[in-house]
DNA sequence: TAATTTGGTCAGTTATATTGACATATTAAC
DNA sequence: GTTAATATGTCAATATAACTGACCAAATTA
């Protein structure tokens, strides 16, 4: 393991520290708005998931989430039922099933990112561009386990 | 809410996103080694918490953590049984019970240090020291919810 | 003394995940 | 054209980490 001399060990578990606290903050369900669907932290990911990536497949969303597909497919189903994500057939592929949001599912999706962009705002309102910038690029070099 | 106009929704949606996948992936790995002992995640945290924060109490755990104190006992107790952690009454609150690792806890603490050390350094060898001061603290500034 | 704080405990419940087994339709390979 | 692999779904049982609510004791503060 090469060392990184600028990070000693006390900054990294402070950095892993700080990951747990962030996560938390900004995925601290807007509770009040998931709870008016019964939805949960499960459902608001796959939410924000399809969001980001329109018409992705069942088995893209499980790589992405990393958990089984008995446990995706409860969400899903609850998801299908309040008319929030909609399914159809892969064209290439028939036996895919592409997802993407539905009306209601986009409502509640920004309904959820208000909430969350205005806490992030909130925390980089005296962050330089070139922070922000920085910071994401280290994230996503964090990102792919 | 004041306007950050180097930030567009969509990358605001991407960190979110990001910051989900670079928790999971700091958080996921020592599971083999927890599973020796029967622990989880939530053992995990609070570990790392005692380790980063020696001779803390039972409430200020409970702060950072956010869950309630019955979750946090059944966690703890597992820890004592286990010789993970340590407790002394407060010398100036005898009411307080002060947490710190004992001997097994910080094998435990540092075993699992070990891979996320290991990750974090995959992750940024590549990065320059300036992105990654930064990084921490873009971070810092989110974690305080 | 009375109220508050710190911590513990019992009992029941919910949310999210797991494993394992099995089923169906579609596509790819031989 | 049969066989194997892939994509998805479903039933059932279990685990984990959280929750709520009620109640208790000891120590500190007002």
């Amino acid at each position: 393991m090469r060392d990184l001399l600028y990070l000693k060990d006390d900054q990294i578990k402070e950095l892993i520290e700080l990951i747990f606290f962030v996560y938390r903050e900004t995925y601290s369900d807007p509770n009040n708005v998931l709870k008016k669907y019964s939805f949960g932290k499960a459902h608001q990911r796959v939410l924000q998931l399809v969001e980001r990536h329109e018409n992705i497949s069942v088995s893209e969303l499980l790589k992405k989430l990393k958990i089984t597909k008995q446990s995706l497919n409860r969400v899903l189903n609850d998801l299908f039922k309040k008319k929030m994500v909609l399914q159809k057939k892969g064209q290439i592929d028939a036996r895919q099933k592409l997802l993407k949001l539905d009306k209601e599912g986009k409502k509640l999706f920004d309904e959820i990112f208000i909430f969350q962009k205005n806490k992030i705002f909130q925390a980089l309102k005296n962050s330089d561009a070139d922070s922000v910038i920085k910071f994401k690029k280290v994230l996503e070099k964090m990102a792919n386990g």
